[in-house]
DNA sequence: TCTGGGGTCCTAGGACCC
DNA sequence: TCTGGGGTCCTAGGACCC
């Protein structure tokens, strides 16, 4: 075997060559749903919901995808397309268990492990040689230990990049290991669909397919300034992408970097689309109290609150207001939500979706900060007021003394500070 | 075919400020 | 009374991923 870890660049600057592992674990969900129920195995199944429910394949077994079924596709064709098969609905518990113990088998191989969903993990192997062997060998083991204590399938990429270990993963697959031996990544690549490059979905392969490209080798001989043109900064990432690098975004993160979250939301579809207010108002207090608990476990405070509304038609339209102080409260949310739809809904029309969203995120510390930098900010707006007018009206004409009394007073009246004990008795003599 | 639910990132335009 | 250039924040929508 060779191994080729001592490359040189020009000038004879050394190239530290990186060892990533893509663990991709194969039909994530239907095995998990096989170990509650053997029975399952080796036919036709599909997790995700009942064969008439409104839905979408969440997986499909490999029996199952000999009909073509696959995930994402609407329940009821998954039922045309392979009336056999057997429909599960998901267990989202059973899974994030599962996962758990994916990640901490995991553990013992890298400390720089990223779960980059709930089934499929990135490990930062670069210098584990001494410990777990050359990166085969490393692989093989982890493959084996996972199956003893998971008693699930994996499949296993190997690459100089996060890139190059996701595409390898995935033409692994299934239960199989594959190394892209460094300096071959673009070798490699060639003659795969540009759809197998993460983050090329069916606009962009549309798009390249017009231009007459179809397979990565076609797209790594174009001209880089070209796909910039034309792509803005998505066609420089991908002219990178097409050479095996971790062009741009997401993927030019340090394997293991912490994650905060973003957003948090909660949405539901209607198995029959309704008009009904009452129904309707029931459903947003719901999905806001799931975000605003979500909210509070995790200890975030949001600023921005988003309502989704999806008709009957699919036209689905979002809604959202930014809040002068962050909350987690459940209240708050909904009074929020409630008053972007009733703006935003076109009476009587039936609704398929309803959706709650919050993002714009600080934690308890930075809360603490924000008061204070609220603080400073009044008195920084007080001082760039008392400049303006100055500039208008002439040196005399502002005392700042006044300015600051008034944005202090303002201040106390909108947060009065409550004394224990006083409130409640004077209420209730 | 008749389209879930949970996310991330990007773009583009308008408001507002300096 | 015709008009800048940059920065930041906010909103809406869309592509993409599992």
């Amino acid at each position: 075997m060779l191994y080729n870890f001592s490359c040189m660049a020009a000038a004879d600057q050394p190239v530290f060559i990186c060892t990533i592992f893509h663990v991709d674990m194969d039909a994530f969900f239907v095995s998990v749903e096989e170990l509650f129920d053997p029975s399952l195995k080796g036919k036709a199944v599909v997790v995700g919901g009942q064969r008439h429910e409104r839905g979408v394949v969440s997986a499909a077994s490999y029996e199952a995808r000999k009909f073509g079924v696959h995930s994402a596709m609407p329940l009821r064709t998954a039922a045309k397309m392979c009336p056999q098969a057997i429909f599960v609905d998901g267990h989202p518990e059973r899974y994030r268990e599962c996962s758990e113990q994916v990640y901490r088998v995991l553990g013992t191989f890298s400390p720089q492990i990223e779960m980059a969903s709930i089934d499929e993990a990135y490990l930062d192997m670069t210098g584990t040689e001494r410990l777990h062997g050359p990166p085969l060998k490393a692989a093989h083991t982890l493959h084996q230990r996972m199956k003893a204590e998971t008693r699930l399938n994996c499949s296993v990429g190997i690459g100089t990049s996060r890139l190059i270990a996701k595409v390898s993963s995935a033409q692994a697959k299934p239960n199989g290991v594959l190394w892209i031996v460094p300096g071959e990544e673009a070798k490699f690549l060639a003659p795969l669909d540009v759809r197998e490059i993460p983050g090329v979905g069916k606009v962009m392969e549309k798009h390249l397919h017009e231009l007459g490209i179809q397979k990565v080798g076609d797209l790594a001989k174009l001209d880089e300034g070209e796909l910039e043109d034309r792509f803005g900064k998505w066609g420089l990432a991908l002219a990178g992408k097409a050479r095996g690098e971790d062009a741009g975004g997401w993927f030019d993160t340090e394997v293991g970097a912490d994650l905060a979250a973003k957003s948090i939301s909660h949405e539901h579809t209607y198995n029959e689309d309704t008009a009904d207010i009452a129904q309707l108002e029931a459903t947003l207090m719901r999905l806001s109290e799931m975000v605003g608990r979500r909210l509070r476990e995790a200890n975030f405070h949001a600023r921005t609150i988003q309502l989704k509304l999806r008709y009957k038609d699919f036209t689905t339209i979002t809604r959202a207001h930014t809040l002068p102080n962050p909350t987690q409260l459940d209240t708050e949310i909904f009074e929020q939500i409630r008053s972007l739809f009733r703006k935003n809904w076109q009476k009587g029309a039936p609704i398929r979706l309803l959706g709650v969203h919050a993002s714009s995120f600080t934690s308890q510390a930075d809360q603490i900060d924000l008061l204070d930098g609220s603080r400073q900010q009044r008195w920084k707006d007080a001082l760039a007021a008392a400049d303006r007018l100055r500039d208008k009206f002439g040196e005399s004409s502002v005392g700042l003394a006044a300015g600051m009394r008034g944005s202090f007073r303002e201040r106390t009246h909108e947060n009065p500070v409550a004394l224990p004990g006083k409130k409640k008795k004077s209420n209730h003599p």
